[in-house]
DNA sequence: GTCTAGAACGAACACTCGTTCGGTTTTGTA
DNA sequence: TACAAAACCGAACGAGTGTTCGTTCTAGAC
């Protein structure tokens, strides 16, 4: 008996699956994925236990979709940056539209986080290359920027480095972000954009 | 029946506590509070099941100490900064200190930063003073570097907000950083002190 | 009306979970 | 050597786990 709704591919029930996918991801934003039960899920996606084994074959399978979905859309993005455009301009589309996702999808993003240890590994090497492709992405612009700005040489490890401190500044912002509190996403990744370009004593511009 | 054995203060089977709780959250970190079972932790510390509860009543007492002891150091270290230091001075040895603790307690540090939602309510709230007196502590030092550094003036949401963005580039390091792969912790917390301080595309200075 | 396929369900299965109980061994000290 | 305290353990308990099974319901196609 072949199932066919292995991946995100699958084409039944995606009106029914997005849903779902968002109601379970932020149940186990909240609890952590083993902290969840398939029958918490059951409950705030208001379907049966066995019901909801007609959209994905395990929990596992949850969690991967989850995961295939976000890093596909961040990495699809990132690709649509114009690679003719100034390195600066490059590297602010970049923050903004990772912080912008990030604060649209802030459940699946914590999820996204926690790491894909429970995910069986060839699934698991699935995300991981979505993972890296994202990453290299936004190092090689991060890599263009301070070789343009700068007349000193940087070497690979520091560029490398200097992206992980982006990513922390970008990605840290789940344990305590909320628009209500910290303003607009646009006006966040601004300082984060000026932060890492300029540092911290100089004062943010305005958003254009 | 009463349990001495309640907090951090109890004074019996120190020694054995210390090795059982590094074993445990080194487990722990690989595969989360949930993940990981009374039974996984036992093997690991070459103990029975049973065995296991001398040293802490439950589950959750167990990820209560490893918090409160990890939260504590970080404390009391900050309150040792001096303040007759310069603000840069000040704000070096707070992020050398910080991502010195991280490389040095890397498990346990993942498993702080997995949040305590899992903890029961009284002990929860011991464990987010802890943290909040820390953030508070390092918010204090950067805006005095803020306003030292720059004739702006700066609000304190503006403080809060550059501080949360230093706290995500020293702590995302628990997704990436290894001594071998990308060199000591000094040189790591140089990065993120030139980062902070002036961006990303000045080379970085040596460390003294 | 009949057929089919997707959507949904209740009940059960085999297993793992955190915890407890009653007991034995080891250790330190007087 | 004696003895209390600390350290440790095997076996079990009840509750909860992910998953499967066979069935029913619904809606559109012929």
């Amino acid at each position: 008996m072949l199932k066919v709704k292995r991946s995100s591919v699958s084409l039944k029930g995606q009106n029914g699956l997005d849903d779902i996918l968002e109601k379970c991801a932020a149940l186990m934003a909240k609890k952590g994925y083993h902290g969840t039960s398939m029958r918490d899920l059951a409950v705030v996606t208001e379907r049966s236990l066995s019901g909801l084994y007609h959209y994905f074959n395990s929990k596992e399978d949850l969690l991967f979709l989850i995961n295939e979905r976000g890093f596909s859309s961040l990495l699809e993005n990132a690709q649509t940056i114009s690679k003719s455009w100034s390195s600066k301009e490059q590297l602010k589309k970049a923050i903004f539209d990772h912080i912008e996702f990030f604060s649209r999808h802030m459940n699946e993003m914590k999820i996204m986080m926690f790491g894909t240890q429970s995910i069986d590994k060839k699934q698991s090497k699935l995300i991981n290359k979505l993972k890296d492709d994202y990453a290299n992405e936004i190092k090689s612009i991060v890599s263009s920027y301070m070789h343009d700005s700068s007349n000193d040489v940087f070497s690979d490890a520091e560029v490398s480095r200097r992206t992980y401190l982006l990513f922390g500044m970008m990605n840290w912002i789940y344990g305590w972000y909320s628009k209500s509190e910290h303003g607009s996403s646009e006006a966040l990744a601004q300082d984060i954009f000026n932060t890492f370009t300029q540092g911290c004593s100089i004062k943010s511009e305005q958003t254009e």
